[in-house]
DNA sequence: CCAATTTCAGAGTAACTGATATCG
DNA sequence: CCGATATCAGTTACTCTGAAATTG
């Protein structure tokens, strides 16, 4: 049995949504291997470089994770001295994380090519379209963070 | 800190994509929990329903992962009576799988309760734009399965 | 011999639940 | 006391790589 499946008809957008992530997955944990990041820890760089100062709490809440998935990434991230975190001066409990100097640097090396693999997956679709994509995504991720209640 | 974080900006779409999916895919959980199904498990019964007759490889390649991870999923179900498979009859190699009349009771119990989660997330999203996200995403999907080459 | 299918075994990744300690 | 934060420990979910046997 060679040939080639069929395309598949008409799955739901839910469906849809995992098969694309868990193909995108795999091609950034390929793209990432020679740094050896994994996927959840390039994403917790890549947001802390747009938003440095986020607790591990708040990153949690933004990743939809439970804060105690997110220590892992984040503890790893410091231990190889990318991410370093701060007290609060006001909260002595609350721990500010940023990115460091080497974070930045590597952050820098590896976003081109996880950039080309989403123009890669999304070459065949105009641009408008692709916008109204991450706006329809953008209003369920926002859904989802708020327990799909509101 | 109790504070709600600030909605993020403009984040891409392989960012949100995968946030998306990480609270889709809890939401699931939750709500197949009582029938002690996985999610891929689910993901698999519903593919068997609209295709029956596909190959642990087909369902492999369906849904971007090897041969290996589809065995675990599949010989679950199998064992749990979900799934019958019988040998190809050209190909006694091929074990081509359907749904037991167990398998089709069991996902019409949970299909409305999955539908009700997609249509929660996305009840923000008029339907012309749903549909306009789920052709960009079937287009890339289409391409991730073909290693992002073609 | 080669390509495809299935499957076992081991490993690594990713995320969870439960429990503990601290701070305001 | 309560709510939020951080984090340790154990566990489950999910996927992979490697290797083997079988079929056409």
């Amino acid at each position: 049995m060679t040939a080639p499946d069929e395309p598949a008809r008409e799955a739901s957008l839910i469906y849809v949504i995992g098969r694309v992530d868990q193909g995108l997955r795999q091609a950034i944990r390929a793209r990432l291997a020679p740094w050896a990041l994994s996927v959840q820890q390039y994403t917790a760089l890549s947001v802390l470089d747009r938003r440095p100062g986020l607790s591990n709490a708040q990153l949690a809440r933004r990743a939809l994770v439970t804060p105690q998935s997110m220590v892992e990434i984040l503890s790893k991230l410091e231990q190889r001295g990318l991410v370093q975190r701060t007290a609060d001066p006001d909260h002595a409990l609350i721990l500010r994380a940023e990115l460091t100097r080497e974070g930045r640097a590597l952050l820098a090396d590896v976003d081109p090519g996880i950039g080309a693999i989403q123009d890669a997956a999304f070459a065949g679709v105009p641009r408008e379209e692709q916008d109204v994509a991450l706006r329809a995504m953008t209003t369920a991720m926002n859904r989802l963070a708020e327990g799909l209640g509101g």
